[in-house]
This record gives C-alpha cells, sequence and structure tokens, in this order.
DNA sequence: GACTTTTAAATGTCTGACAAATGAAAACTT
DNA sequence: AAGTTTTCATTTGTCAGACATTTAAAAGTC
C-alpha cells in the first residue's frame, strides 16, 4: 500500500484509495484487521487525524468497520446484500432529483427492469411473497389512504414481485429503481378511479404469477406502465393549465 | 439539523447523516455552501476534527465537495451519473466476490437486466453505438488476444448495447450488473472454438438490432446467456477433477 | 485602466493530549 | 485450584490549538 507524494490530491483521499485497492484486490481479506491508526499514520507518514479521515471515507461505504478498546481497530466489512439496498436506494433517488430525469425516462426504466424480472418470478415466487403481494393489495383498497401510503404500498407490491426472482443479485440492482421513483410518484394524486385501475392491474399480476403465467405477467406490467405514464402526464398538463 | 446528544453513535456519522438528510430533504440545494468547517464545529458543538471525519464521509459518497481558498467550502454535489458508475461497479463487484455469489445467480441477473434493455436497444441505437459494437466484435476475432482482454472487449460491447436503449437510468443500473461480472468472467478460459460462438451470437445480435428486430436480439441473448452458464460449468467441472 | 501585491478566509495537515471502551493479564478471594 | 475482581495496556473517539497552503478579493502601483 502505497501514496503517491507527488500527487495534488488530498492525502486523506490518497490514503483511502490505497486501502480501498487492497481490499478490492484482495491483498485485505474479509474481517481482516487494519494496522492500528498509530500503525498507518506511521506507515504512510502522515498524522493520525489524516490518517482518520481517509478511514471514515471507507467506513461511509461499508468498506470497513471499526471497533474500540483493546484488540479493536478498523475490520475489512464483508458488504452484504443489506448493507448496500440503503445506499443504492440514496444515491438513486439524489441521481433522478439532481438531474432533472423525466418521469418518463424513470418510469420506462424501472418497468423494463421489473418485466426482466417477471418470467423468473411466474416461476420460483414463494407463497409467502404471493401473500405479501395480495396484503398490500389489500391495504391498497382502503378508502381512507392517503395517497403517500398508497405509493409506499406500491413500492412493497412491486418489491415483493421483484423478489419473488429469487435472485438477490437481481432484488439489489431493482432496489434502486424502485424505491427511487417512490418520490417521483408521490407528486401524482390518484382519484379513486385511478385506484381502482392500478389495484385491478396488481390483481391481474398477482393471479398471473399464481398461476405461473409469465407472459401475462408481462402484459399486465407493461399496461400498468403505460397507465402510470398516462397519469403522470394528466397531473403535469393539469399543473401547467393551473400555472397559466 | 441537529444530533441526538442521547445516541452511541460517533459524532462524525451522526454529524454526517444530519448534513445527508439534510441534502435529501432538500434543505441544502445543489451547489449550495455548507457552513465552514469552524461554524459547523461552533453550530454542533464538536471539535473541527469531528466535523471534517463527518464531511470526509459525505465526500466519499460525492454528496459534497470541497474547495480550498476564500470563498471555498463545502458545495452540495450535483451527482452525476458518471460519478456514480464507478461507486456502482465497486460496490457491486465486492457484493457478488464477498458474498459467495453464484455464476449462475450473476450471470441470470446479468442478462435477464440486458434482456430488458433489449427491445428499447433496438428501437433507438445510434449509428455511433452500433458501430462500437463492430469495433468490438472485430477485436474479439483477433486471434492473439488474451482472456481478460477478451471479457473486457465482451464488457464493452454489452455496454453498448445498453447505452443503446438510450435510458441513463437504465444504464446506470446495468453498469454495476454487467461490469462487476467481469471478475467472474475472468476466471474463464476460451477456446477458439468458444470464442468464434461468442463472436457468431455478438454479430447476430449486431445484425438484429441494426434490422430493428427487437425479438431476434432477445433470444440470441438468451442463448449467450446459456452458452455462457454452460462454459462455466465446464471449467467448474475440469478443475474439480483435476483436484482430484 | 491594467497589472501586481497584499490580505483575509477557508480547507489541509500536524502535534499532543485526554476520554472511553474493551479485552487480557494480574491480583485476589474462596 | 477455581473463580472472581481488579488493574492495565491498547485502541479508537474527541478535543484544542497551531501552522501551511490555496484562492479570491481588496488594495496598491504603474
Amino acid at each position: 500500500m502505497k501514496i503517491d507524494p507527488n500527487s495534488r490530491a488530498d492525502l486523506s483521499a490518497q490514503i483511502a484509495q490505497a486501502i480501498r485497492d487492497a481490499i478490492i484486490s484482495g491483498e485485505l481479506n474479509v474481517d481482516e484487521r487494519l494496522p492500528s491508526e498509530a500503525e498507518l499514520s506511521d506507515h504512510f507518514q502522515v498524522s493520525r487525524p489524516t490518517v482518520r479521515e481517509a478511514l471514515k471515507r471507507l467506513a461511509a461505504q461499508s468498506l470497513i468497520r471499526t471497533q474500540r478498546g483493546a484488540s479493536g481497530g478498523a475490520f475489512v466489512n464483508r458488504i452484504s446484500f443489506e448493507d448496500a439496498y440503503p445506499q443504492q436506494v440514496t444515491t438513486s433517488t439524489l441521481l433522478l432529483s439532481m438531474n432533472a430525469v423525466s418521469f418518463d425516462t424513470a418510469c420506462e426504466a424501472r418497468y423494463a427492469l421489473e418485466r426482466a424480472c417477471a418470467a423468473l418470478s411466474a416461476e420460483r415466487r414463494t407463497a409467502d411473497q404471493l401473500a405479501t403481494m395480495r396484503a398490500e393489495i389489500f391495504r391498497q383498497m382502503q378508502p381512507g389512504l392517503t395517497d403517500e401510503a398508497f405509493c409506499a404500498s406500491d413500492v412493497a407490491f412491486h418489491r415483493a414481485l421483484v423478489d419473488g426472482a429469487g435472485n438477490p443479485v437481481l432484488s439489489y440492482q431493482l432496489a434502486g429503481a424502485v424505491e427511487a421513483m417512490q418520490p417521483l410518484m408521490n407528486m401524482i394524486t390518484f382519484t379513486a378511479r385511478d385506484r381502482e385501475r392500478i389495484v385491478d392491474l396488481h390483481t391481474q399480476i398477482a393471479d398471473a404469477l399464481e398461476a405461473g403465467e409469465a407472459a401475462q405477467v408481462d402484459t399486465h406490467l407493461a399496461t400498468l406502465c403505460a397507465y402510470t405514464t398516462t397519469l403522470a402526464h394528466n397531473v403535469m398538463a393539469a399543473r401547467a393549465k393551473a400555472k397559466n
């Protein structure tokens, strides 16, 4: 692990990168203890605060965890899908909100990815996941539900659909796309009629999943995608009109 | 922005979370300047090194950038897809390598996602993207190519296919899945015959994309997925045999 | 007015210190 | 001897203060 003395980048950034490289290359193994902060500052010839800034950078990415006390220190962390989920969601959400990604683009991506899971989910979804979907559909039928709660339930329904594919890699990748859409979806106000239509499509999707009819799941997802897009367009048009 | 004095978490982690929340909620806007480190340490009643550790955590996630000098400071960063790519790739790669995800699972996820792009790419791919694919196919036909270079070219080919969908959200999500597979793919040794078959399928995919035949693209991708899986199984079986 | 110099503000880095947690060894008790 | 308690060394967490470096704006100079 070495740093370039001629680089103009921050020392803490360089040190973080050096350790990161060591982890990625396998030079440092999972659960292996890093040298203590004092040893690292000695090795890199920098002060302890600088080393600590580097370690905090790595901790922010869940690459290491730290423990106090004797035999404590910084350890290479085994990144779990559970750890990575929230980071993925945060990043995806900010990407959408900060880059003025249109509703259509985000929606298209989300449903394209979801449809990629449809066939696998039709084949493998567990009874439990199906029950979750039915429960969310039931929740969505409650009249008193706020728009936000309706959206949250919608996300939960689709999460269950994605998890039905039984592939943690897919679930991870999809988590960002599905959950990051929620703030955009929250901009839509659903009429009773809209909800009825969505619940109806959700029911058809659940039915097709239960029957193992992949093609039907795909069709209904496509319909849902188109319907959601239309709803969004109507809302935008109404707002533009109200503005004038 | 407040922190909980009763929390047992690190102060720098709490402060980072408080600022992160402010960014996500929109309380702090893109390109807005955060208070100086001195002001933050005063506000949170902690020392400057502690504030700095918090800021480095946020910098590691590309949430802020810092600038030295007068009128410098920490600014809310507009996360671009370019910034987010490498982080996504790093995380995805480590997730696969640290969690003993099977080749089959990773491969299934990758091709399921890629097939989600197929229809869109058949419709929208630019001439430039098609040219990139043809160029990579040509590179893959060179006899002297190492297995690693072959894999790298394979990734470039598939990246062009995904980018062909013209949806930055899809490209971002796929970057992780496709590039993270590379270390796994590098474990495979390709015979001349294997390469011939893969190049053949790539050509058929490019042809179908050029013709706008989405269904054909999908079919060939499915074939490629199955073939890749078979190759991996053969390699594993051969290794298991050599071990005995 | 255009160029140069100075200055002030901000981050980057260092030194040294103390607090708090924690596991292990040492001391003590039964 | 076995178990319990105490002590202690190690390591991270936090703090205070200082100096270095960078940078833009202000002041000065021609």
